[in-house]
DNA sequence: TGGTTTCCCATTGACACCCATTTTTTCCCA
DNA sequence: TGGGAAAAAATGGGTGTCAATGGGAAACCA
């Protein structure tokens, strides 16, 4: 299973290239796909990332409903009709699509955000103080999150 | 399951290595990934440390709810972009971060607290004093602590 | 054929691996 | 039960390898 871990900052090189995470490689290396599938996060102003299979089960389970519902519409415009195929250079390096790097404000720094099973791509500044914002969030301890089975107990942090 | 007890204080080369203690070792040698994962405490001034099985578990059970969901997103940030994934050298060390060594003052020692099913590393002198804080609040009684049944309820705390 | 993308190669720097040494712990035996 | 040998753990440092980065040239598209 693909579990994408901690943050790493990479440059932007001038004809729009970055190399993806050497460990955010390896957890896609199963993948049927050789690089990473991307979408403009419409909750916040960062980029939403992760393998191809993760996609192709979501577009599975949008096209398991009513096809012409418009509860599961937005969902299938917004995530696959924006969605990009980037695709690893020879160096394991993609090349952001312009839409993307305006969504997330990027300029010639990009922020891989792990998240578990996705990651996000942000400008390193502005995540910065989204993460910020969600330690705080996390101390207040506003949310409680319980590891399944089987060790019981609440992560203590 | 991976089980932390005691308390041991090592040595931080240059390089920034420190040896994992040989017991911590040998608790996490059933691990799929060889090594720690390790992330800021949002609480105190300590890294919190486990291994990465724990880690998937809590990437599960984070995945299990609605992923575009603002709920868990709080500690999704906090723990799975700021963790770091630590592999052991042939030795048995890992590299500390700067980041992580900054968030809990550490320089050139680091004291490896078992705390059950994870473990925290803190810089020593603070640790003593948080102990000592942590006794006396004990002593007063004012921490309830009880055990389950053979299988049950976890203890907090 | 201009502009873009892909492939290839070079450079740099960080880190993983390897080996040596010191320190601590364990074990054995007088 | 104390001393000492042997084993294990911790520590220190050199070096080869790989990841990140930059740029040129070929391939591709419009």
């Amino acid at each position: 299973m693909a579990l994408f871990l901690s943050t790493f900052v990479n440059r932007i090189d001038r004809k729009g290239r970055v190399s993806v995470p050497a460990p955010f490689r390896t957890a896609l290396a199963t993948q049927t796909f050789p690089g990473v599938v991307a979408f403009p996060s419409f909750v916040v102003a960062a980029v939403e990332a992760s393998g191809i299979d993760r996609v192709e089960r979501l577009s599975a389970s949008i096209d398991r409903f009513d096809p012409f519902g418009d509860e599961h519409d937005a969902f299938a415009i917004s995530i696959l009709s924006e969605s990009h195929q980037l695709s690893f250079d020879s160096e394991g390096r993609i090349a952001l699509p312009d839409a993307l790097r305006e969504h997330a404000g990027i300029s010639d720094r990009a922020a891989f955000a792990g998240r578990g099973a996705t990651f996000q791509i942000w400008e390193p500044e502005a995540f910065r103080a989204y993460q910020e914002e969600a330690r705080k969030r996390a101390r207040d301890g506003r949310a409680s999150l319980r590891l399944g089975e089987p060790a019981g107990g609440a992560p203590t942090g």
